[in-house]
DNA sequence: TCAATAACTTGACACCGTGTCAAGTTGACA
DNA sequence: TGTCAACTTGACACGGTGTCAAGTTATTGA
């Protein structure tokens, strides 16, 4: 399943996910992590050189687990225009919330961490990436509506489905999974295209 | 100016609050404020328990500064609907940039420091409120989008001006306070009221 | 069968930032 | 002159990270 074929290794990162997962992400220690796979806190460091790595792993772990790469792909390539908005808006306000865990910690320690800021911030580059080809796929079907530069609306899109803004509307607002993604795909159709009344009147 | 009168706390929290918006959030240790404030780091034990306390002391310095209460009372009291609507934003998202710094610090402590997540929450569902009355200003000039129902319409008001999406379109997009105000305004406007041409239509 | 090696263990320790404690200084005021 | 508040210096405990040294154990291969 890993890349790496080492069973420690493996039970080490699976250990850091699910707590993360269940505990808050900021009392997460080595120690927990050591312990909940079953090795001595020092053994964590003959695998991973310090915290911010291991977190980084995970997050890498994550994706080979649910093959997200894989579904990004066959969502950008095969949708267009508005069909592909609400394709990557499925695929990734869908994949937020596996990721949640080791992203919280991820961004908590983004501060203070100039590994890990760069580990994430290339991550969410990628989302970013996403984003732009969805908007440039709209821009060429003419979807995109006119007061809205290329940069601004993947700017405004890349915010829309930040991990900031899963966390606020579920986790603060109380909203469930199904709503939130009603509302991403709502306010998307509304931030950024042609309305189809609109095709009609021109 | 302060509502005690003590020149060396005043001190303090004017220190507290210019490193916070110099250095990033996290690298500001309580020796730091001290050396700032030109007294030893155990005197400022003697004014604040903790460093919490005193990020919050900070952020109630700031309003105090800005006299925020009384400009959100003449917006809110004022103007009705859609014009509320556009008055709330403009005050909310001018002040932002102002609470950023202690904001971001007390974010960042918020997870471990139960104290904090009180204090924080407790500004934060201010602004909810405010989103709260907007909306209902909205409903009674029957400018709410039929879809919405308040409680969404709340809450999604209260994601799109959050502090994380200013830093995120500020910090991560470089956005201008201009530009970012800009596309709160149009956002606002897109996801929540009823536009004119429908009017007419009705 | 023996030796080397990898993977792990135990235990000690340095570092950093927070918060606490005790004892001493300084200046104002009564 | 004495007292009190505000402050100082210096020491220390704590918790979490990361390092280091020495010892154990199981596998493997000459």
């Amino acid at each position: 399943m890993s890349s790496k074929n080492n069973p420690t290794r493996d039970r080490i990162l699976k250990s850091c996910q699910t707590l993360l997962e269940t505990k808050g992400a900021s009392d997460v220690r080595m120690s927990d992590i050591a312990k909940r796979a079953g090795i001595s806190r020092q053994a964590l460091y003959l695998h991973f050189p310090n915290r911010a790595e291991l977190l980084i792993a995970t997050t890498r772990y994550l994706d080979e687990i649910h093959g997200i790469g894989k579904v990004v792909d066959d969502q950008i390539f095969t949708a267009e225009g508005v069909a592909r908005l609400e394709g990557f808006i499925d695929v990734w306000c869908n994949y937020i919330p596996k990721i949640y865990g080791v992203g919280k910690a991820l961004m908590a320690i983004k501060d203070v961490d100039e590994e890990a800021r760069v580990a994430w911030d290339d991550r969410m580059s990628a989302v970013r990436d996403l984003c732009d080809r969805t908007i440039q796929s709209l821009i060429e079907h003419d979807m995109l509506l006119p007061d809205l530069n290329a940069k601004e609306a993947t700017d405004l899109l890349w915010t829309l489905v930040s991990v900031r803004n899963w966390e606020h509307l579920t986790q603060e607002c109380g909203w469930s999974q199904v709503q939130y993604l009603k509302h991403m795909h709502r306010s998307a159709l509304k931030l950024f295209t042609v309305e189809s009344w609109d095709i009609e009147r021109v």
